[in-house]
DNA sequence: TGTGCCCTGGTA
DNA sequence: TACCAGGGCACA
């Protein structure tokens, strides 16, 4: 854990590497927390931050001492920690949420929004710049988990499992992939980086995705999600470290820049508030 | 289906 | 110093 921490601290003070979690950084998130949490029992709760008192108040953060932490899971960008009294603890990171690893004891650290300390002395601790991420406590059985679609790294996840998905809907593409009902775990980023990898452009009517379409974006999501290199915690977007190591993005953050593929300049515009960068020529 | 909102660090 | 980014939810 020590030595993970020393990475997350390196990364985040690298200035090229993205904060932005998304699927492979929740799933690495959640290994660390499970390798850190499970089988020991929470001493105390920590919230620092107001956002982040909403979601756990001072009632559920009392509630948490005293229990012991039986499983830790993913679920879409969801991790789900599992207590001895069945009762589950939500975590989202949202935008800029990441685990920490130390001592109880440790100074507050910047950006920390809350700290789960546990009785070995150890604690892990919510960093979380944008104070976006949340926390939340539910009793026994109360875990509604919102409308998920399937994971996109699992083999259930098929073409025409997407192209069903995108059956009755008439927003663009690059929309329908963000909505976690069509496929749980894709954020904005993969989404801009997986239609680049298809050669559709992100315009396209959903439910004009044909099944040839459909089959070769869903490799394409594959292609993108897996390509965050094993053992490091954050996909690189640019720079150097990023070119040298396969981990660059193809056009996410390069408005102007050529398109890897056919040089063309790489287009930024709007889709529903949200930012999609692609290549006008070489996706259709 | 579209928009505003929660936040704060980084940038223009 | 104002502005912008963005996941996901509430609401229109």
């Amino acid at each position: 854990v020590d030595k993970v921490d020393r990475q997350l601290r390196f990364a985040r003070a690298t200035s090229h590497i993205s904060d932005m979690p998304e699927l492979p950084e929740v799933e690495h998130a959640m290994q660390q927390f499970r390798a850190a949490a499970v089988g020991r029992t929470i001493a105390r709760v920590r919230v620092l931050h107001k956002a982040l008192e909403r979601a756990l108040p001072a009632d559920a953060q009392q509630k948490l001492a005293g229990r012991t932490i039986r499983n830790v899971e993913r679920r879409a960008k969801l991790q789900l920690v599992t207590l001895d009294d069945g009762s589950i603890i939500e975590v989202h990171f949202k935008m800029t949420g990441d685990w920490s690893f130390g001592a109880a004891t440790d100074d507050i650290e910047h950006r920390e929004r809350g700290r789960i300390e546990l009785s070995d002395g150890t604690r892990v601790s919510l960093i979380d710049g944008r104070a976006f991420a949340v926390m939340r406590l539910h009793p026994p059985g109360e875990l509604a988990l919102p409308d998920l679609g399937l994971e996109p790294l699992s083999p259930e996840f098929t073409g025409a499992v997407l192209r069903d998905a995108l059956a009755k809907r008439t927003i663009p593409i690059k929309q329908a992939l963000l909505d976690q009902k069509v496929v749980s775990g894709l954020g904005n980023i993969y989404a801009s980086e997986a239609l680049w990898e298809a050669k559709i452009s992100p315009e396209r009517v959903s439910n004009k995705v044909t099944a040839a379409a459909a089959d070769t974006l869903v490799a394409a999501i594959r292609t993108v999600l897996e390509r965050a290199p094993a053992g490091r915690y954050y996909y690189e977007g640019t720079g150097e470290t990023a070119e040298a190591t396969d981990t660059a993005w193809r056009v996410y953050d390069r408005e102007g820049e050529p398109c890897a593929r056919c040089k063309t300049k790489i287009k930024r515009i709007v889709q529903g508030t949200r930012s999609t960068f692609y290549c006008a020529k070489c996706q259709k």
